[in-house]
DNA sequence: TGGAGTACGTTCGCTTGTTGAACTCACTCG
DNA sequence: CGAGTGAGTTCAACAAGCGAACGTACTCCA
């Protein structure tokens, strides 16, 4: 049996666990996000096993989160680049990255890890607002409705 | 082989993604937060495998996203509830919505569904910022350090 | 008392995906 | 010429996913 494909679905959150429901896919964006490029880069960041990286890669250009860009001919060469798409995607992983450092150090002392900013040092806590109103969302404020035409 | 696990990476994204890595968590949590309960809702809404959910339900429950709540005994019958844990997680899904929305609908016309506010009926589209300074997040300016002790 | 229905899983046989290790191929470097 | 490198591909063993059927412990209605 084939793994149940969610890529036609009509729910956003659907197509992309479709796209990203995996444990290596978010691992490989991450990287990605983190500079790497070549093949070898990831493998070694990652320790993933070479057939199931090559796999994930080829998934990552197909769906347009990244892009090929050959650097030599002979043998042809390239390097795995982030799209638009792609870039675009790293407020998931933001999000996950800030949920991950809230709720998944039960120890209380959090991660060794935080983001900051390049430039002026200062931790980044990335969380999740409504664009209209500036506020953190209240899931019970929510409800889903049909688009408007 | 089992699955390469990641839950105690540093990372909190690998920590995250240990947890949700999969084509069918973060359905379970999409429907949990629209107020599926018992199996059997779970199952018709999602028309997931039922071995396959049970196994989900379990997990989530060990991990603190779900708690059984017991509504009848004999025979014993429970419910599935979100925890505060599987209630911040939220967030991740709002950000794979909003992403879902702006990059899987190539056809140019978007979903079919939005979010709504449930009393004013405005449309909420979720976005990821930096806390402290409210602006968007630019991965350029971003690099992963140690945590402040 | 008997049969249908419901809720919540578990078991089954089968197919597909994941894994680590080894291998290939086309170069480059000394 | 031989060793090294980068980017995959192939392999066999095992785990996980799949749909369908089954089991259990009730309730409801005649």
């Amino acid at each position: 049996m084939r793994r149940t494909r969610f890529d036609d679905a009509s729910c956003p959150i659907a197509r992309t666990t479709d796209l990203m429901g995996d444990w290596w896919t978010p691992l490989v964006m991450r990287e990605a996000f983190f500079g790497r490029r070549r093949f070898d880069e990831f493998q070694s960041a990652l320790d993933a096993p070479r057939a199931v990286l090559a796999a994930r890669l080829n998934r990552l250009c197909d769906d347009g989160m990244l892009q090929r860009v050959v650097y030599q001919d002979h043998p042809p060469r390239h390097e795995y680049r982030l799209t638009d798409k792609g870039r675009a995607f790293w407020d998931v992983l933001a999000a996950m990255w800030r949920w991950g450092t809230d709720w998944q150090w039960p120890d209380g002392d959090g991660p060794p890890v935080v983001l900051k900013d390049r430039e002026t040092g200062a931790v980044v806590q990335p969380v999740v607002i409504d664009e209209r109103t500036g506020e953190r969302l209240d899931v019970r404020r929510l409800r889903v409705g049909r688009a408007p035409s």
